[in-house]
DNA sequence: CGAAAGTGTTGGAACGTTCCAACAAATCGT
DNA sequence: ACGATTTGTTGGAACGTTCCAACACTTTCG
């Protein structure tokens, strides 16, 4: 419709002034009179000007900009994650560029080569996919925090996530002092995460002195590993009276095996799950979990960034955060 | 670390060339000798060059992105539409700029704001929540396309939704087909969706000659919307045998109404939802719903914008698609 | 009262690309 | 063999900003 967008010339034209003047009053300057920044205005919304962003990027050399790039967004837990993320972002005046890896590594890395090309100044990894030796690279070229996976190792790289195994203990603790013994662990798979959440489950049934009653089914991090691992558990005649289940999703699965045997939970067997997303306080789940403080942990995760931004050279950090119990209908009093 | 990044005169001297000619090999031009374009790459790995987005954007006014609005990203069903309309914009080469409202006007109308400096090329509003003002100046400033709400009137703003009063009528006519009879309506709230939804069911009932059975509960598109309303419906008195409830959320809810009445789904009561979140399968819920095709409408969506950026002057259109009813565990015959 | 310090304002040079007109060299057709 | 085309290549002018040194005017102060 309109032939052209106006630009600081044309305003600085309508005004009377200097385009130089425009830039300054835009950027709300002090030095500038209020009679130019009065007619500068006028003139501004009167042409319906809007600053061209690449341009300002490119002269000031600083793209106010941040990428950010969840491994999937259908999973519910990293939209928590997101908007903590954003809601600090847009407190110190940067924008966001949100992207997701569907999944794929792939399209992963592919995304994050443009999120760089546009000279994004830093980065926001929630639960990436990629090969060390890229994120490495990536943290070469740009700051870069990687959130919810606890990335030891990898140099100049900050880093945030709640403590698996400690969070995995307390399930345990909760469920024994409920007066459960025979407690089934219902994996994640093989990923970091889930080896170390397995590993917090063994530590602590052997502290409460039930090293001989530690059984572990494999699962996944999804509604039918839920599915497959309980059934397994419930199926191998070891009398389980509760199954601390890898996260909140393969947790939902695991009601449904439960079910699906005629037993009640939690009066025949009491479920603890992992993640705190909010879907699993549903009141027809109702499910106990180890919540992650997802919001702050995408607060604590920008938080990160920005102070690394602010100075390159300080060392990289890893924040750890404590996840915590809230106890729903899914765990109750052992009965036998 | 970098003392700078290297641009396209750096590579272009490592090469022993003109700058212009490898802004063409850059770009993949045919023009450029086999010769040249060799030691141009030669060169540009071994400097890390990385076009700059933004000079190329202000070169030649355009900047390749769109921008995609969300109303939540909470909501699951937004993030399946996301997923596809991604899909859809990377195959035309485009970078998206997805951000959230927060479900907050204030914030939405910030982001669109950002997202117009950046000159996104187009916009993609999911679920938008701004007043038609607002939606009319951006209509006229940039392409834009509507997802999720059906805006008849809005003067040149494309949209695409699915028919909620033809799937509100599926759910009632797959009820009567298992014989129900006194079907109860848990609304979404006064919205424009939930508004189609309840229309449909009204209207399907009076087709079946259930007219005197018609009876609608307040509730809301959450848990605890659904919960509410199945609640009143269940304690009318009126004996209903069937809920149809307005979205999943709210069915997750009705579920726990029921469950908390000692009664039992689906053999007490039928409860349908509507959305086709992938969550309503989860096998602990198994709910029988409306399903939009969610990954369909977001490439649609795009789709239509693009045919909108190709053809500024094409009169609006508007696409409906067609919900599909997905039978699941919640339905079933009705025993009384 | 004259030098120093402050207050608004300005034009021009970046920033890193793409586009364009121009051109040299190789190839063609007759 | 000579203009006409084709094939690579080039420098310079955009694009819309911000930054900087320089300016013309006040005001301040010893």
């Amino acid at each position: 419709m309109a032939p052209n967008r106006p630009t600081i010339k044309d305003v600085a034209a309508l005004a009377g002034v200097s385009k130089s003047l425009v830039s300054l009053a835009m950027r709300g300057s002090d030095r500038v009179s209020a009679e130019s920044r009065a007619s500068i205005i006028e003139a501004a919304t009167q042409l319906g000007y809007r600053p061209n962003a690449a341009a300002r990027s490119l002269a000031d050399r600083r793209s106010h900009t941040l990428g950010v790039v969840v491994l999937d967004l259908l999973n519910p837990i990293y939209a928590e994650i997101i908007d903590g993320v954003q809601g600090e972002v847009r407190q110190h005046g940067y924008h966001t560029m949100l992207v997701t890896g569907n999944d794929n590594p792939v399209i992963e890395q592919g995304e994050v080569e443009k999120l760089l090309d546009f000279q994004v100044e830093g980065l926001v990894l929630i639960g990436h996919r990629m090969p060390a030796g890229s994120l490495d690279a990536i943290g070469g070229d740009c700051p870069a925090v990687v959130i919810s996976r606890a990335e030891r190792g990898i140099a100049g790289l900050d880093s945030i996530s709640n403590d698996d195994v400690s969070g995995a203990r307390m399930a345990v603790d909760h469920l024994v002092s409920l007066g459960h013994r025979s407690i089934a662990h219902v994996t994640g798979g093989g990923n970091e995460v889930a080896m170390l959440r397995k590993l917090g489950y063994e530590q602590s049934m052997t502290e409460h002195g039930l090293a001989d009653q530690t059984a572990c089914y494999d699962g996944a991090f999804t509604d039918e590993g839920g599915y497959r691992g309980a059934a397994a558990a419930l199926d191998s005649g070891r009398g389980h009276t509760a199954l601390f289940v890898a996260n909140d999703i393969a947790a939902v699965g695991a009601l449904a095996a439960v079910a699906d045997r005629g037993l009640d939970v939690p009066t025949d067997i009491s479920i603890v799950g992992y993640d705190g997303m909010a879907l699993a306080g549903l009141r027809s789940l109702s499910i106990t979990t180890i919540a992650q403080p997802l919001a702050r942990i995408g607060t604590e995760g920008a938080r990160l960034l920005f102070l690394r931004i602010g100075d390159p050279t300080r060392p990289p950090a890893h924040i750890g955060v404590e996840p915590r119990l809230i106890i729903r209908n899914s765990s109750g009093p052992c009965h036998t």
